[in-house]
RNA sequence: UGACCAAUGGUGUAAUGGUAGCACUGCAGUUUUUGGUACUGCCUGUCUAGGUUCGAAUCCUGGUUGGUCAACCA
């Protein structure tokens, strides 16, 4: 209740700029005062948390202003795309809680696309060039000085005319022509230079299979299919900027609906990569197990490592949304994960680094069921009962033999409390012939388990703990992250992002967890308390759960650990 | 040595000519059977030089810095 005020709240006092140019846009009645916008992923890979940034404004614009939100593939490059990552990105999509109201594919308007080409060349606009990439690359020039118009620049209509339709019968070889549009090649703009519209490529497409043989480029499709889908806001990042007027010239001449191309800035995180062709070389160099491996910026990988969707659209919404570069802080995002797992996830817990300790006052042929809470968070998620016998495991980071004076845990001489069980003091430890800590040796107080009055006894600190003889293993995966640089791109000669990478991303733990535990749900998540967040990976089989560490607890102790 | 875009604490993002606010991070404290959560407090900011104005983060001009653009990729 309180958090639905504060966002509605927020919804209307503070506008992004593009929400400010869209209510400009509705008191002035453009486009009879409706919104509608599109996602429009090419399927050439899988999706990663910046488009999810893209996604969360398109989708969230258009509920904001009771708009629709088109979902359409810019499938036009054939031999980089694939269905494969068609059913991905569908599927991301969905789990970030988005149902686009139609789909659609560039492809879709392959005939379309080609009848205006045949009338941008009757108008004179449009011309087939004979010259090689190369000459086309020569004659395009630099920015800063203009380029030369191609020698078959003025050919007639009729030749033109006759060229393009015999490109499309495939009467001619890949890259021998090109369909280009007739604009300025001294335009400081380099796009307007006569850009290609139409490129020979004899490609089995994965819709149109091989029905057509030359393909539209990006520019000559992008802008007329928005067109075609009554697009009224075409939202991209800045890099497409320098398309516009492009974008404005084909729907101008092509006299079509001109949706407003706005451009914001794309999503960067520290410690991480953002680029699908990086992404893709991770997967295929094996430096990850896949496209959803937990360590993935990919909204896969994300959710594989237990990210709720909420978490992420609440990310979407706290970095949000300029025009100026900018580089999030992972701790942003890390804060927005434990923020909603802390409401939601079950304790539970688990010991990683074990250590034995033995109550001997305890009867060892003693064992007795003790109340946990499952969620102090959430009373509704009732509670459980876990064992307690003489010998336990605690973690060993919860024992230190000699501990300087701001240690509250476990230490010889000292009190602590077993949570939910009974207060506990170290009386001796046990060591191998190496001087190693083996076991630690205790006392318990039988008037202070939980609920008696005696347990009200002020302590240093509560430690978790699980039965020795009732627990059960589990994998652990511990992820740290992927990269041990804040900007793993910002690499210095001769090196690039892999040299960056952090060897020691990935640890895998056996750990023992409560006996009961038995739910095997993928994604389910999970806190261990005191430790972190984890949910349950899809390699779980049911004698052998494997957890993922979503992320750690924040952990003041071992923060100063680490500075000290 | 071109065009376009941008510049607010460590990181993001507001303030739409009128008190520079919010979140994250960091630091300190309160509460706590999680060194978690919650709560409180603190640190830290308008790139620069001029101009317009009673008043400028905001408007104008110059500079500086950063980004983008020279695929038959998107």
């Amino acid at each position: 209740m309180g958090n639905e005020n504060t966002d509605e709240k927020k919804n209307k006092t503070i506008l992004n700029f593009i929400e400010s140019i869209i209510e400009e846009n509705l008191k002035n009645g453009k486009n009879d005062a409706s919104v509608h916008t599109r996602f429009p992923p090419e399927p050439n890979g899988y999706l990663h948390i910046g488009h999810a940034k893209s996604i969360c404004l398109n989708f969230g614009i258009a509920q904001k202003y009771k708009g629709k939100t088109n979902l359409r593939f810019d499938d036009t490059n054939p031999v980089k795309e694939d269905v494969e990552y068609v059913d991905a990105i569908k599927e991301d999509i969905q789990w970030l809680g988005f149902q686009w109201h139609s789909e659609h594919y560039a492809s879709d308007y392959f005939e379309q696309l080609y009848q205006w080409a045949i009338q941008l060349i009757k108008e004179g606009k449009a011309y087939v060039d004979d010259l090689t990439q190369e000459e086309i690359s020569k004659n395009r020039g630099v920015p800063t000085s203009p380029g030369i118009e191609s020698p078959y620049r003025n050919r007639s209509v009729e030749e033109n005319l006759d060229l393009f339709q015999r490109m499309r019968k495939g009467e001619f070889p890949d890259g021998s022509r090109v369909l280009r549009a007739k604009i300025d090649m001294a335009s400081p703009n380099m796009h307007m230079r006569d850009p290609i519209m139409y490129r020979i490529l004899h490609a089995s497409h994965h819709r149109t299979a091989n029905a057509w043989c030359i393909y539209p480029m990006y520019d000559y499709a992008h802008g007329q299919s928005d067109a075609i889908e009554g697009i009224t806001h075409s939202i991209c990042t800045l890099e497409f900027e320098v398309h516009r007027p492009l974008y404005d010239w084909f729907c101008e001449n092509l006299k079509i609906h001109h949706p407003q191309q706005i451009e914001f800035a794309r999503l960067n995180i520290n410690y991480t990569v953002m680029s699908k062709r990086k992404l893709l070389q991770l997967v295929q160099e094996k430096h990850v197990m896949g496209w959803d491996d937990p360590r993935m910026p990919t909204i896969c990988g994300l959710r594989r490592r237990g990210y709720t969707p909420e978490s992420i659209r609440n990310f979407a919404e706290t970095i949000g949304v300029a025009k100026r570069e900018n580089v999030i802080d992972i701790s942003l995002l890390e804060f927005c994960v434990r923020e909603d797992l802390n409401k939601k996830a079950l304790r539970t817990m688990a010991v990683l680094e074990p250590l034995k300790l033995i109550i001997d006052n305890y009867p060892s042929n003693k064992e007795e069921y003790l109340t946990a809470v499952n969620n102090p968070e959430n009373p509704t998620d009732g509670v459980r009962s876990i064992p307690f016998s003489r010998e336990l495991w605690i973690e060993r980071s919860d024992f230190m033999e000699d501990a300087p004076k701001d240690f509250f845990r476990l230490t010889p001489g000292r009190e602590v409390r077993l949570k939910y069980a009974y207060i506990i003091k170290c009386e001796n430890v046990e060591k191998d012939d190496k001087g190693n800590v083996v076991a630690v040796h205790c006392t318990y107080d039988p008037e202070t388990r939980s609920g008696m009055p005696q347990s009200n006894r002020k302590v240093k600190s509560t430690i978790h703990w699980l039965s020795a003889k009732h627990a059960k293993t589990a994998e652990v995966r511990l992820f740290d992250r992927l990269f041990n640089v804040p900007e793993p791109d910002d690499c210095c000669e001769g090196k690039t992002f892999i040299d960056n990478l952090n060897p020691n991303s990935l640890q895998i733990v056996t750990a023992f967890i409560e006996p009961e535990f038995i739910n095997t749900n993928t994604l389910s998540n999970y806190q261990f308390e005191r430790i972190g967040y984890f949910c349950i990976d899809k390699d779980s089989t049911s004698d052998k759960p494997v957890f993922n560490r979503t992320v750690a607890l924040k952990d003041m102790w071992t923060k100063k650990q680490i500075l000290a």
